[in-house]
DNA sequence: GCCGTTTTCGGCCCGACTGTTTTCAGTCG
């Protein structure tokens, strides 16, 4: 995909130039224009095609300049310039905590030092500490700073960090008079690099020191009378802040970002002669007109609330500023199924009764139970004969239900050639077909798109699983045209699967969007293996809050007649 | 380098903490 190259790119070029000591407006520039690319939908080749480059934001005549110069040279000279003059390794020496741009800059031109590991060498060799103004103090950090950096290897999963931070709110609620969440965290995306929480109290050094004493807490890193970080299990990092009860809600909306978003409504509150930070909404004359409440703040903003889940600064200021502009976003209450899940049958954890048992106790109205097609081995894949004799037992187990529909289903594997794993004969004779790519997943982006386009024009495939396989931090997506697949989705009225599992979180927020835009509905599904998975939905939920999704964009929020009927098989 | 409710030039978010400093620069979020 091009849009995140360029985005690279553009990211390199901003530390270079900061590194540089160019105008920090500039360098700015480039990172807003990083961002941009990496949140759009649509493909930049086709923006360039119809001359429509300068209307994205954050791009004016240099950088649409620049991207076409890309698209039709697979470079950009500025980029080799920069780089001729500064080693590209750099960046990675900027992305050390505690090493910002001047002190990368001080040490190349001292030492030449172009990697993290010749900066390790050096900083051990106490060789850092001749140059003016680094001491002891400042080399120890570097050296922690590059431990850091590759202990945590930057990020964390939703769905560990989630529970850790519920560990800490728990160990201070009773020292803490408001207790929450904020950062990435609250706004629910799929990685975070740590974990911040906001506590309001009259007493910070109280909150602070038990804070430190906690059984979760390993290695302080700062502690002031605001702020503790902190180290907690696997070397994620814990900021908690402490605030006054009156600055609450300024602080919530400060500490919750993203930095994007925060810009975007001081610039707001600037344009009305305002100024907002952290501990409120003041006018010219330093009088606070809101600070207690998030909704305050955003109302004198005349804003309507913004859920933190789409502060991302993709145009959710400007839609808040229109009535009725903000999404009406899905939320966990409104799934009335989960339509994707395994039992002993394949390679999950528990009998189909126990699933369903463990379901119906999450007060779903309906589930679909999922099990493997025969060519995955691995996995335990149903034989034909198999499929059916599972599809009886689960016929049978429905029938004991009370309130609540148990669908028979399969994940169905799209071979190689776009076929699928089961003959129709056999997908015919089940409920619920999901269909997933797990072979072959290094096909090129021609032969993997018309592979999942074929599985989709099977009347029985209701939905396609997992839809860019990715495995965050551990696998890309497969090569696919995602114009291609939408276009077909809407077409064929397939689904697309949201899976909930936070390795995957598969599609992401942002093809969730462009699945609004495409017309194309999603299903937001656990592909659990125990019952423990099953709560994950909802990160799921989050990442299609994150996509804009309102509770029509999700069929399986509709009854199951209804959910059933929208593919016609 | 971008951008327009003050606009096509002159702005561009704001404060806490740390370390090396005697009043502040750098980094971070």
């Amino acid at each position: 995909m091009k849009n995140l190259e360029i985005a690279a790119i553009f990211g390199d070029m901003s530390d270079l130039l900061e590194i540089q000591g160019a105008n920090p407006f500039r360098v700015r520039a480039y990172r807003n224009a990083r961002s941009s690319l990496e949140s759009m939908t649509d493909t930049v080749e086709e923006i360039a095609k119809r001359g429509k480059l300068e209307d994205i934001q954050g791009i004016g005549k240099d950088l649409a300049g620049k991207i076409v110069e890309y698209i039709e040279s697979g470079k950009i000279q500025a980029f080799e310039d920069l780089k001729k003059e500064l080693p590209v390794g750099l960046v990675e020496i900027l992305g050390i905590p505690t090493v910002g741009p001047r002190t990368a800059r001080l040490i190349f031109d001292h030492f030449g030092v172009g990697s993290i590991a010749d900066l390790e060498k050096l900083a051990k060799g106490g060789k850092l500490l001749t140059l003016q103004g680094i001491k002891e103090k400042t080399v120890q950090n570097i050296l922690r700073g590059i431990e850091i950096c590759k202990r945590r290897d930057g990020t964390f999963l939703l769905g560990r960090a989630l529970p850790i931070a519920g560990e800490v709110i728990a160990a201070l609620a009773e020292v803490a008079g408001q207790i929450a969440c904020a950062g990435s965290l609250r706004r629910m995306k799929e990685t975070v690099h740590d974990v911040d929480i906001l506590v309001a109290s009259g007493n910070a050094d109280q909150v602070m020191k038990a804070f430190r004493d906690s059984p979760l807490a390993g290695r302080v890193l700062v502690s002031g009378p605001t702020k503790t970080s902190l180290l907690v299990t696997d070397g994620l990092q814990v900021d908690l802040r402490v605030v006054e009860p009156d600055s609450w809600g300024a602080a919530l909306m400060y500490f919750t970002g993203s930095k994007e978003h925060n810009i975007r409504l001081r610039e707001r509150a600037i344009r009305r002669g305002l100024k907002l930070n952290e501990y409120g909404l003041f006018d010219e004359a330093g009088k606070v007109l809101a600070s207690k409440t998030e909704e305050d703040i955003y109302a004198a903003l005349e804003l309507e609330w913004i859920p933190p889940t789409l502060r991302e600064d993709r145009g959710e200021v400007g839609a808040s500023a229109r009535s009725g502009g903000l999404p009406d976003l899905v939320e966990v209450g409104d799934i009335r199924g989960d339509l994707h899940m395994h039992t002993t049958w394949s390679d999950g954890a528990l009998s189909t009764a126990d699933m369903i048992e463990a379901a119906r106790a999450r007060g779903y109205q309906y589930i679909a139970i999922t099990d493997h097609s025969k060519s995955l081995g691995v996995a335990g894949g149903l034989s034909d004969e198999d499929v059916l004799e599972h599809i009886d037992e689960i016929r049978k187990l429905d029938k004991k239900q009370k309130g609540i529909r148990v669908l028979a289903g399969t994940e169905v594997d799209i071979r190689k050639d776009g076929t699928l794993d089961y003959a129709d004969e056999i997908l015919g004779r089940l409920d619920f077909v999901v269909a997933s790519v797990h072979s072959n997943l290094r096909q090129d982006r021609k032969t993997m798109t018309g592979r999942v386009i074929r599985a989709m024009q099977n009347p029985h495939v209701r939905v396609i699983g997992h839809p860019t396989g990715r495995l965050l931090g551990d696998r890309d997506s497969y090569d696919l045209d995602f114009d291609a697949v939408m276009a077909e989705a809407a077409r064929t009225r397939t689904c697309l699967e949201v899976n909930a599992h936070y390795y995957r979180l598969d599609i992401n927020d942002v093809l969730c969007r462009k699945a609004r835009e495409a017309g194309v509905k999603v299903i937001v599904s656990t592909d659990a293996h125990n019952a423990d998975d099953l709560r994950n939905l909802e990160y799921g939920v989050a990442t299609a809050q994150r996509g804009w999704l309102e509770k029509e964009h999700v069929l399986n929020t509709r009854p199951v007649g209804e959910m059933l009927a929208y593919k016609a098989s």
